[in-house]
DNA sequence: TTCCTTGCAAACGATTTGCATTGGA
DNA sequence: TCCAATGCAAATCGTTTGCAAGGAA
């Protein structure tokens, strides 16, 4: 697990940018959380160590190394989560209602069909697909 | 055409609330532009005739009739297109570097494989799967 | 010493709301 | 008449930034 943070040191390192302790406080919590987080939640969990502005800068240089990957929930406001080569390929599902979001992996046959619908979804618009990211939108339990 | 709008005033009268010119203005505003709009968008398209604070109402109030659909882009801020019954069923491609969105249409083939995966996302989830709405993140032309 | 990073407070942009006024059925 | 809708300004929320102090290489 060490590995991991030697990773992401050296990731940042070769951009010039040191890997702090509240950075590394910022990436473990993101790493513990059930799923993706909006700030004031990580803030939350964190504790007064790091202050919002404080992880705000941190969450925008982590999204900026390719640590952290950012995404937008159905309220607007931003939620984040480990990058794709630390918690692996999924997707999400965003609740309409409340925005929860929640991860999901897929079975192969799906993820194929996924992927190429997406791909040609991205193509017809003339996006450059970037990998096949995307959400499915529902209402979760607790708001149905 | 004017039938949309019967159809419309019905929907509203049925909850007791007004269709009002200025709501008229903001649908047609809507229907009119090409695709998915901010609400900073919409307001410089209608000009002063409606100031901001009775656009975000009227916005509110037609999202929450299901006379228009509000959507989340990449950068957080909400955008506005008419709601499927009336703009027909499709999907959206959103630019992750800018915030754009687009309306795509997909083949039969490709519609029924994306539905099938985007229920059993939904269900895997326990989200109750509404419709299949879904978008792709990709970069559009102009960020590419 | 040289940059990068932190912390606080102030600034910001998008959206919402209080309140008094206007307008429609 | 009665209740919904409007317009303005002020408030709120999430997020960003200026600036001076602190810390690592």
């Amino acid at each position: 697990m060490s590995d991991l943070h030697d990773q992401i040191r050296r990731r940042l390192h070769s951009s010039g940018i040191r890997y702090t302790n509240g950075r590394r406080t910022v990436v473990e919590t993101i790493r513990e959380a059930p799923g993706p987080m909006t700030a004031a939640e990580l803030a939350d969990r964190i504790g007064p160590s790091v202050p919002v502005s404080s992880l705000y800068r941190s969450l925008g240089v982590l999204v900026e190394a390719g640590v952290v990957a950012r995404h937008h929930g159905a309220d607007g406001t931003s939620r984040y989560e480990p990058a794709e080569w630390i918690a692996g390929h999924h997707h999400h599902v965003v609740c309409v209602s409340c925005g929860a979001m929640e991860d999901v992996e897929l079975d192969p046959d799906a993820e194929t069909a996924i992927s190429i619908a997406a791909s040609r979804i991205a193509e017809r618009a003339g996006y450059r697909s970037r990998g096949h990211g995307f959400e499915v939108e529902g209402v979760c339990a607790s708001c149905a």
